[in-house]
DNA sequence: CTGTTAGCGCGTTCAC
DNA sequence: GTGAACGCGCTAACAG
């Protein structure tokens, strides 16, 4: 049915071997008998049959990125940066460059496992597993498994915004410190009664981000309140929404809301305005990661800048190994407090 | 190096045909030696060597989605729904559904064409090409040329959000109506100098928007001004800042803007506010696609809903052929208009 | 119901 | 510099 590598063989008069060594370039071959072959790809519309190929070679060109929310523009950063250095170049039937697929797990901790299975199957070249991680000790250590078992055949195997684990190159996030400046921010503003919006709580980033807030709450000798202050929900708009009219339950004289990330503080927002309260007059918010919107919502967010586009690109160099590995493996990506303008002194009464 | 079916084979005393038979199920097997095969799969953590056996069944169980901007939540929610249809379930080594995969064109027509090369590459099951298409004759004949070969070679090619071609099944989205829908929603409400922001003249989603804009306009007599309150730009956030200023620029009297989609709908807001201008009372906005921000958004975007989850996941049912295909190939998925508080009468002097 | 026999299309030794 | 031959791991006929 398809064209093969034999019928392309044929045609150029040469052995199916001597095509091979043309596509896959590095090997010697005359330059007359090269472009011959060239020719008849181009005539033929040859596209080499990649299973046939990897299965022979022992290794493909697949390269899978795991996000935990497709619809999430934080993801979609990342997965777009790591994609954009594949430069996938396929001209003439040529092998080209790596595919960069990205799988949604949803959060899911069966899901993240099943496509680690399927991309195993594939024998994938790398797997780069982007985002916060699910805590469960049964999950961790079935996902250590599973990325020993890759690295083991083979796959690099890069993690990108979450814990480091055996047998992977990390690229971690630094969380808690601009998670812990952020909240410095607010109390050097004068802010003592300061909500949290976290996120699912059996999350690294989550836990992380959190953890920073609490030490800043803590040096600063408001440890009591920091429980009873926070709020946990999804890393969504609605979460936001609904824990801030939560936490005005539990304090309505608190000056400032910090939220786990931006999504979050958009819900924050929305919520405090229904509530005729003030952004930042009344209620100083927060956010983390400034995503694009941040910068332009009204007011300009106050968030902690990771560097998701460069860190994605640097996730994508280390899985097709172009980019030397950190010193143990292990790279820390910092962040950046961004002060806007939805954070100010606070002036309302208490 | 890694377990291969034949080591399965000798550990369960079975030949490699039992054992292939036992993981891909379609095919009776006796229930003693078909639970002797699964120990044994589980004693070794036998996985499935993807490319042997895509080479051997000539299909690979890979779908691939193509989206113009994976940081787009429009393109997001589509894949999401695309993947959630494929019910990735690995137990056991046993053969899973499929591995739907996203691959992000940016919008780059060479890097559409490469993609699809990709996939043929990998004898993809199925791919989903979703979002606006790129009117340049080359390049949709390119794209055509490239269905049809893969429609030729077994793959299925669906098309979600964009025209028909041939080879494919399409779900093509009412833009043109409830562009239209929408616009005479504003000249009902009394506005006559309305403002449109376009998004890049050559996506067939922007030019069917404003079509059906345009169409609402001339209906009503006032399609002489539409062209001079059109303005260009990208399908994001601060495209539709600086349109707006553009489009003030060309009439400071307009009551009403109109925006290609929901994201630079925002920017528009972004822009007006700065102006001190007030939404709805100095000037109404509206927006396209109703993504889940749009309906907390402050005020309440007025847009036109298109159902982006349940269109991806027919796609997806499609793609897998688990839903017969619509009379012709084509089927029309319809706009709603959702009118909230960004739009309301006209009450700023002319 | 199960084993045997052939390839699937390509990469990679070897010789020439 | 080029061709011939073998095998990657699996599925799909056939037998039995």
């Amino acid at each position: 049915m398809a064209v093969t590598l034999a019928d392309v063989a044929a045609r150029a008069r040469v052995s199916a071997a001597t095509v091979s060594r043309v596509l896959s370039g590095n090997y010697p071959v005359a330059e007359s008998t090269r472009a011959r072959v060239l020719r008849a790809v181009d005539e033929l519309e040859y596209v080499v049959n990649g299973p046939a190929s990897a299965l022979a070679a022992a290794t493909s060109d697949l390269v899978g990125v795991l996000v935990n929310d497709i619809a999430d523009p934080f993801f979609g950063i990342i997965a777009g940066a790591v994609q954009s250095e594949m430069g996938a170049v396929a001209e003439s039937g040529r092998h080209g460059e790596k595919l960069a697929v990205v799988c949604n797990t949803g959060g899911s901790p069966e899901r993240e496992l099943n496509y680690l299975t399927l991309l195993q199957r594939q024998r994938a070249a790398a797997v780069v597993l982007t985002g916060g991680a699910v805590e469960h000790p049964d999950h961790m250590a079935a996902v250590a498994a599973k990325a020993s078992r890759l690295a083991a055949s083979g796959t690099r195997v890069v993690l990108c915004g979450r814990p480091p684990i055996e047998d992977a190159v990390t690229l971690a996030f630094d969380n808690r410190g601009g998670a812990r400046r952020l909240t410095e921010h607010l109390l050097t503003l004068g802010h003592r009664r300061i909500g949290y919006v976290a996120g699912p709580a059996e999350r690294t980033t989550t836990r992380d981000r959190l953890d920073g807030h609490r030490a800043a709450l803590a040096a600063a000798g408001l440890g009591e309140a920091a429980d009873r202050l926070t709020v946990h929900g999804l890393y969504d708009r609605s979460s936001g929404y609904d824990a801030t009219l939560e936490l005005l339950r539990r304090d309505d004289a608190l000056t400032a809301i910090v939220a786990a990330n931006d999504t979050i503080a958009l819900g924050v927002c929305a919520a405090l305005r229904d509530q005729g309260l003030r952004i930042p007059d009344d209620v100083s918010v927060a956010g983390f990661d400034d995503l694009p919107f941040s910068a332009d919502a009204v007011p300009a967010l106050t968030t902690v800048r990771l560097p998701l586009h460069e860190a994605g690109a640097r996730a994508g160099r280390l899985a097709l190994g172009r980019e030397p590995q950190p010193p143990g493996g292990v790279a820390m990506v910092r962040s950046e407090l961004m002060a806007r303008a939805s954070t100010a002194p606070p002036r309302r009464a208490g």
